[in-house]
DNA sequence: TGTTATTGCATAGCGTGCTATTTATTGCTA
DNA sequence: TAGCAATAAATAGCACGCTATGCAATAACA
């Protein structure tokens, strides 16, 4: 029994995921983002006012990985939290001005760094290559996916 | 100019990496093993005695990385580090017992979570998947990548 | 209505990646 | 050989993922 990391698919999607977070993180930093905030900011950016569970639900993290992703970001004034009109236990996650500022010049960033990582790949390959992650990746989140024992 | 997470390979080798990372702990913490102590492992069971320096190399790690994740492996009784007999800067870094005999069910615990993400795919495209995986994360790494700007 | 369960969020603590800095040793070279 | 550069490693500090806990507020139910 041997173990390759060069043919393990769970590695490499590591790599690559390193890879494109340094990536992300030297395109945004100009724009003072960090990775993490770029993505809250895009669900934002559709629809400002969000509570914070809300988004933890759209992004698919856990809830104490959110509160302080956003903590990270009302101190770096991208967002305010305001008290629920309805619930006192929560807060609407608002966007600042600086923030909605931001907009076209992060996506364009994270846009072009996507298509560089799929510049790895012949054109006809590409569309492939992103349905086979999003396959795999649904394939895990499926609760009837089995931990194999 | 809009983005699609969903259609984003580095978002989605983000997910794919952070759902392996989760499987792996579950299968390895029975064996008392974090997933980035399986990879050195991998790596001294092949050859015992190395260097930090030569780890650092090669898993493609920072030094500081490699610093921190080998004081938590001799913490947790996995390594002993003993001086170089030829220069005092360096350490070699030596498998206990408990850490040997860990390889063969470690292996197994990995093998079968890496085959158990492809099982997301079906056969006939798992060779490629890896190869594509392979081949980006290549073209990431070449020096001749350009930051596209 | 009063008790209990659930929900929303914050905090503590950890693993693993990073950069930057510091210390010690070795090696080169003027 | 004295001095400077390069190398090995440790440490500090940060981002961002996680689990586990705790607290306050709301909802549900007996």
């Amino acid at each position: 029994m041997t173990f390759d990391k060069t043919r393990s698919a769970g590695v490499l999607a590591g790599e690559l995921a390193r890879l494109y977070g340094a990536e992300l993180q030297a395109r945004l930093a100009p724009l003072g983002l960090q990775p993490a905030q770029f993505l809250v900011l895009s669900e934002l950016w559709v629809e400002d006012g969000q509570t914070q569970r809300a988004l933890t639900g759209r992004l698919g993290v856990e809830q104490a990985t959110m509160a302080n992703t956003l903590a990270r970001m009302e101190r770096d004034h991208l967002v305010t939290r305001a008290p629920h009109p309805d619930d006192r236990r929560s807060q609407l996650v608002w966007l600042t001005d600086a923030a909605r500022e931001l907009e076209a010049a992060a996506v364009a960033a994270v846009v072009d760094v996507n298509q560089g990582v799929l510049e790895g790949l012949p054109a006809a390959e590409r569309e492939l290559f992103l349905s086979m992650l999003g396959r795999v990746v649904s394939a895990m989140r499926d609760p009837n996916y089995k931990p194999e024992r």
